[in-house]
DNA sequence: AACCTTCTTTGGTCTATACCAGAAAGCTGG
DNA sequence: CCAGCTTTCTGGTATAGACCAAAGAAGGTT
């Protein structure tokens, strides 16, 4: 959201102020095309100070999801959050266009590997065992966005890496292709760092704050066929759900 | 000053050396009672770099989950997340209690304001009705991790405010006493920087990395009747959910 | 023993400067 | 017109030093 954080609070102190002398330009980037703040050595003249002091401001707004930063590219103001329902299970495309965005997926990978131990507990799999990974990063309104790293049982969809993963989507392949609906989702989610190979995926910087997502899919029958990782940029997503409370 | 030019096999950049340089006074720290590192000066001077430097690499942990700090107090090793099922919907000490780990809840206010149009908008009223507001700390083994803000109907609590809301869960007041049972919730999650209100209420410093828990109750008729907003360190927690796909 | 004041430590913030490596832009030759 | 090289710009990272305000400890007073 292009909006400048509600300074309403009373707090003078020199890095509130540059906050507000930082504002105009956050408006004025927001009206750019591609949304980019001017150089961090341009900013720091044009609001007289230093760019430690002025990168500890820019973090700071990198933190609330104001802006974000492209690896040695530059800064630039945060679009509108995607909404993402974590129980309607929309494909990816469908979600973001629904929301009159644009998506685009990248295929970084698509191989057959030993499985990690994390990977392998989740689908309980022996120790060695192998399945398919596929990694991919994701675009919305061509801004890399989201990082996943999916995995799945082999047996349950042989030949899976002969299809165009970049075009289709997985959960429309498994019902498609090898007639598989899923019956039951289990998500662990919890605010982490990406990586490097996150970072560099989504041309962040390694450490960037990152909003991870994971997911473990199962049949009708209950158990695990397949679990994805996702990595999203932080200030790219704000996740919703409704439903009955079961504990009771 | 002559920087000496460092060692020729470096395939670390520094700050990762100094990440692991850091490690053994994580592990020491960790070990102590109450978690806490060295004072900066004293890090520094032991790790030989700037406090700039250090900080950085200290912020970098933070954003990790591995370290966190108290407001002009120090840093600390953080203690293992609480996992927090969304759907289980257990009242906090009860959660926290059953992961073997203490809670304890600090009321801060307790009071009946005009509602603000957010929330006003979530719990359907019109502007400028009243809901009672009940803000609260709480604590995981002494550590201040939720900062929660409460917004109820009054029409559906009358005179809540006299309990001892410190001591007793709102979901237990709201049954034994009001005869009212959440039939269904809906969430909206979401990584977010402490506010001051926050930031103070959970001895952190304003700005620092939160996990944003917003949440709306409804009763058996699907009519709103309380909302809150959680607002977490980000370390403290993950989140987990498990339930079947709605949308198919 | 409870309270208040003083002093020291410590984190929070800021200034000023420097060098390096990747990205972008510009140039050049085929 | 394009591929490939070179230069420039820019962010990433680091050093050195300084002041302030809050927290905590120490000590004195009631």
């Amino acid at each position: 959201m292009p909006t400048v954080p509600d300074d309403t609070s009373h707090d003078a102190s020199p890095s509130h102020r540059l906050r507000e002398r930082l504002a105009p330009l956050l408006s004025l980037a927001s009206t750019r095309g591609d949304r980019r703040l001017p150089s961090e050595r341009d900013m720091m003249a044009r609001l007289q100070t230093t760019r430690i002091t002025l990168r500890e401001a820019l973090n700071e707004l990198e933190a609330e999801g104001c802006v974000y930063r492209e690896n040695r590219r530059g800064w630039f103001v945060s679009p509108p959050r995607l909404r993402y329902d974590l129980l309607a299970c929309l494909p990816f495309h469908e979600m973001v266009r629904s929301q009159q965005r644009s998506a685009r997926t990248l295929l970084l990978s698509a191989e057959e590997v030993i499985a990690p131990v994390t990977v392998a507990r989740r689908l309980g799999l022996a120790e060695g065992e192998r399945v398919y990974r596929i990694c991919r990063a994701r675009l919305v309104d061509e801004r890399r966005v989201l990082y996943v790293e999916h995995h799945l049982l082999p047996r349950c969809f042989p030949a899976i890496l002969e299809f165009d993963l970049a075009r289709e989507s997985l959960t429309e392949l498994y019902r498609r292709e090898y007639g598989i609906r899923v019956g039951r989702v289990s998500y662990e989610l919890g605010t982490c760092v990406l990586s490097s190979d996150a970072a560099s995926a989504l041309n962040a910087v390694r450490g960037s704050p990152a909003q991870r997502i994971t997911r473990i899919n199962h049949d009708q029958n209950g158990r695990a066929i397949d679990c994805d990782d996702e990595y999203w940029r932080h200030d790219a997503i704000e996740l919703t759900l409704s439903a009955a409370p079961q504990g009771v």
